[in-house]
DNA sequence: CAGCTGACAGATATTGAAAACTGTCAGCTG
DNA sequence: CAGCTGACAGTTTTCAATATCTGTCAGCTG
């Protein structure tokens, strides 16, 4: 049962490519250096996942897939929907920012991909602004957001709005000072713009 | 008389290098280039600015002061401000999406020094939140806005918001087909939020 | 015989030598 | 003598040869 005998799943190759493009970046990482990690040979990768591309695509997705994931805590909260959004935005800031910090290798990877306009950046796009469309919908409801919004159109708006602060290309900036300021004025701005007429503002 | 016997001057060369990023591109365009589209010796060039970073700068900046040049003049207009805003940044966007597609060397020029944080770029944005924080004061004056938001923070917050449409790292998405509905639910929703209260919404 | 290997063809990346470019400046020229 | 030239040193880019990589597949192995 040492880990060389064990059978080689999918799992097992995943982990290995994230290692590896964790070391070298993704302009470096080769599939033959996946293969020597796991004692294989390429052929062998080759297997489980058609292509290069499609491996470091599957990669990227398992690691956006956990970010999305610790999102959806925040939307199945039973509270203030206002708070909820302002939560939900600083948390995606934040799961971005710490990403770009401590994993810079897998985070140019996902750069690389939203560049190519891949697939799995788009469907995890499509996943926050369902998250935000669940935020705005559940507002809505509730009386907090005006409801002459449709939920799904005003997601990706505020999504778009808000791309300073999670869109891989502005990666640079999120280190500067003001940034977080930046932040809140945006979204400060974008409340405003949500609130149900008759509510009281800043 | 003869356009080769002219006096060298900081116009002509800017003119001349111009031409050359046009045809060529930032990547290739070499200050030989354009002292030989200009007849001279490129150490003459190198009498008017004093390396090549100065030079693209100085093209940059021009192409760039048109832009602000024509969206000063909404700024100017007597007219009801959620208009005019709504104009100014519509103008922004169809300015930077006909740069990108009339001057593509000229837009990647631009799109380089965006890349290097070039003082250029920072004055260009500094120009134009300028331009909005004016929209937005005399909003807030004539009471279309609401007072409680700092006409300078606000600006800086609606220029970022609306990074999509006009930040050069998103040039390739200005062809989509949506695009311009989602300009408009951005807009819509950044206006909501500007408006003073008790004035009626969408 | 399911799963793995490794040789292979074509595509891509690396390397290092040669060419071109940037920026300087002593001296030429009108 | 103000303005321009062109040779020059140091740096960057280009290009072609070489090495490595990707993706396939016939055949080996447990």
């Amino acid at each position: 049962m040492s880990p060389t005998t064990e059978t080689l799943t999918a799992e097992r190759i995943l982990e290995a490519t994230e290692e590896v493009l964790r070391r070298h970046g993704p302009a470096k990482a080769t599939v033959v250096d996946v293969a020597r990690a796991l004692g294989v040979s390429h052929g062998s990768v080759y297997r489980h996942f058609r292509t290069k591309a499609a491996l470091r695509e599957a990669v990227t997705q398992r690691w956006l897939d956990r970010t999305s994931g610790a999102l959806s805590a925040i939307v199945a909260q039973d509270r203030d929907p206002e708070a909820r959004l302002r939560e939900w935005l600083s948390a995606l800031f934040e799961a971005k920012r710490h990403k770009a910090g401590d994993d810079p290798e897998l985070f140019a990877t996902f750069s690389v991909l939203t560049g190519e306009n891949s697939r799995v950046v788009d469907q995890h796009i499509e996943d926050l602004t369902a998250q935000l469309t669940e935020i705005l919908r559940d507002g809505a409801v509730r009386g907090a957001f005006t409801p002459a919004l449709d939920p799904v159109v005003t997601a990706r708006a505020v999504f778009h709005a808000t791309g300073r602060f999670h869109d891989p290309a502005y990666a640079g900036e999120w280190g500067r000072p003001g940034i977080e300021a930046e932040f809140e004025a945006v979204v400060d701005l974008l409340l405003r713009g949500l609130r149900a007429a008759g509510r009281s503002g800043a």
